[in-house]
RNA sequence: GGAGUCGUGGUGUAGCCUGGUUAACACGCUGCCCUGUCAAGGCAGAGACCGCGAGUUCGAAUCUCGUCGACUCCGCCA
């Protein structure tokens, strides 16, 4: 008999049908007599019961969990009082008429319902176990189903899905390269690309027009939470566009995405210049979930005697002052900590009030006027109860930082004002100053256009040059990042200029963009969407590794396969390749 | 590269601060009993040199140092 249908499938219209199902032993119930067994496939599972009078009663008899069973019988509907209203197929059950084991299993290092209570490292070492997990198929069957989603409707928009080398060569540019060594060529190597940055821009100059791709990129650095070696981007590329026409496309797509996770989303989401996202947030990555804003303190204090606060302002910095939600109430260590924190960030300390019956004090309040408290009450819209952070730096963009760091502290106990909040962060500065190396570097993307009107400044104020580069954001995580692209060759060479590439460097580097350029390339632009992240924030997960089946441990390990690992001398020969002993 | 947390039967934890117990509990595992359970139940049992290595001590899971590994964060990640 053939699998006539999944487990999780079989519901009250079966009763009286003859069924055939295929699964593994999730639990079972041996009651000296009737045997029950809970046969679990990826759509859930349903009670099958063996009657002592049954032939394989016996064999039945000794099934254990993760045994795979082929079993036939009736569907009938349970008996009085023994409907489990808990479960999905809990009204019926399975009569067996036919049983086979198909397969047995060892006892398992742990229950495949619990795998997820297990340590990481176990769980990756058993990865073929912990899949098993409905959570853990979920979260699988949710990154298809976004992937299916982008697919359809960039195709339905007109993209072409392309395939970019994943031999390509090193551009030591942004992050760390995987190497892998030429055997044909001794002493040279390939690169896993980073991303297919250039490919996709090349593909533009080839009159592609939209292209897409469902692209590993590799990056040799250490991980995180949120980063793995290999991740997927979802990376497209458009001629003739601008950057309203990306957001539209974007916008549109993250719609879909969402709508196969059940979730309805309204376009289009906000548009925050970098500069307000710095002002208003303290960070180019505002989870904007909360409303609470940083406020700018500089009037209020203008004509404060308090030393801090009047060298900083002298010095043309900044004093930002923030709402502490019923912070009144935060004991003396709590604010100790809240110092610490944005210490870490940069600051030099932490000014911090309280609003108790209308009278702002704390042990700072002596330092100011009766009108600079009121002021700054008032500014941040303090309450009863509440309390008031300031911080200062001559700095703008170090206050800023830190004062963000503390938002996103304090908004960790504000209640959620919406569920997803996306936002696209535009107008990124195109270059910033690494003083360290005396040049200038891409704040983001050495491809990225400069504003158009910007663009005579590009050599004598760099730092002023505003790009074409946004990122996307959710919910305080960078989600995409994209840019409308250098189309002139000319244009390019002048920032790669500025950040210290001569021309032959430069060519030797970049040169089949810069020649793809020169020859007519359209203009362009296109963004890459971190499918990783996406499916994580979708499923719940804190961690990417919770939705990427074999992924590596922070070491960069995989512990199922035991990779990295040495090889044989004799591939390590074909590629001349000698290993340097350890020190 | 740095900081923090963790490492005890197959799994998850307790014990560690304040050194001396037969190393405890739950789940799982093995056997037996049980004809309506669904986190089944009952009885019996096996299973841990407490990550590894030194040190302190009469005595170390427990204190100290080192080391390895996992996780989180900083650096890094155009």
């Amino acid at each position: 008999m053939k699998r006539t249908m999944y487990c999780g499938d079989v519901t009250a219209k079966q009763i009286g049908t003859t069924q055939t199902l295929c699964g593994w032993v999730n639990a079972y119930r041996n009651h000296g007599g009737v045997l029950f067994i809970d046969l679990r496939d990826r759509t859930g599972f349903c009670q099958v019961v063996i009657e002592p009078s049954r032939p394989f009663f016996n064999e039945a008899y000794g099934v254990r969990n993760e045994y795979v069973l082929q079993v036939t019988g009736k569907v009938q509907h349970r008996i009085e009082g023994a409907v489990n209203k808990n479960i999905k197929t809990g009204e019926v059950e399975l009569v067996a008429e036919d049983f086979k084991v198909l397969n047995t299993s060892i006892a398992l290092p742990f229950d495949v319902d619990k795998s997820r209570e297990a340590q990481e490292e176990t769980r990756l070492k058993y990865r073929y176990l912990d899949l098993r997990n409905p959570k853990m198929f979920a979260n699988l069957h949710l990154r298809h189903r976004i992937a299916q989603a982008a697919r359809r409707y960039l195709d339905a928009k007109g993209f072409i899905e392309v395939e970019t080398p994943v031999l390509t060569r090193s551009t030591p540019e942004g992050a760390r390269d995987y190497l892998v060594p030429s055997r044909v060529h001794h002493g040279e190597f390939y690169a896993l690309p980073q991303s297919p940055q250039m490919f996709k821009q090349t593909l533009m100059a080839s009159g592609i027009d939209r292209y897409f791709q469902l692209a590993r990129c590799f990056r040799d650095e250490d991980l995180r939470a949120d980063r793995q070696p290999e991740h997927t981007q979802i990376d497209m590329e458009m001629s003739f566009v601008t950057i309203d026409d990306i957001h539209e496309i974007v916008e549109g797509l993250m719609t879909e995405i969402f709508k196969t996770a059940g979730k309805e989303l309204q376009t289009p989401f906000v548009k925050l210049p970098f500069v307000q996202a710095m002002e208003r947030f303290g960070s180019d990555k505002p989870d904007l979930r909360y409303s609470l804003e940083l406020k700018n303190a500089n009037t209020v204090f203008a004509k404060t005697e308090f030393k801090v606060f009047k060298d900083v302002l002298s010095a043309g910095g900044l004093i930002q002052a923030v709402r502490g939600e019923k912070g009144a109430a935060y004991a003396r260590s709590r604010m100790d900590k809240l110092t610490e924190l944005v210490k870490k960030n940069g600051a030099k300390g932490l000014v911090w009030l309280k609003v108790n019956e209308g009278k702002v004090e704390g042990p700072s309040a002596k330092f100011f006027s009766a009108e600079e408290l009121e002021g700054v009450k008032n500014l941040v819209g303090a309450q009863n109860g509440d309390a008031i952070f300031i911080g200062s730096d001559t700095a703008t963009r170090t206050c800023q930082t830190f004062m963000g760091a503390l938002r996103k502290e304090l908004i960790k106990e504000l209640p959620q004002e919406k569920e997803w909040a996306f936002a696209w962060i535009t107008n990124f500065p195109l270059l910033e100053f690494i003083p360290e190396e005396n040049r200038w570097d891409a704040a983001h993307n050495p491809f990225t256009a400069p504003v158009e009107e910007d663009l005579p400044n590009l050599e004598k104020d760099p730092g002023s040059v505003r790009s074409y580069q946004f990122d996307l954001v959710l919910n305080g995580n960078e989600l995409a990042s994209g840019s409308v692209r250098n189309c002139r060759r000319e244009v390019q060479e002048r920032i790669l200029a500025l950040m210290k590439h001569s021309k032959e460097e430069a060519a030797r580097r970049f040169g089949m963009l810069l020649n793809a350029l020169e020859a007519g390339a359209p203009p362009h632009g296109g963004i890459g969407l971190g499918l990783d992240r996406i499916t994580a924030l979708l499923a719940g997960e804190d961690s990417i590794r919770e939705v990427i089946a074999f992924p590596k441990t922070a070491q960069a390990v995989c512990p199922l396969t035991d990779s990295p690992n040495v090889v044989d001398q004799v591939q390590l020969d074909e590629l001349g390749i000698a290993l340097v002993k350890e020190q």
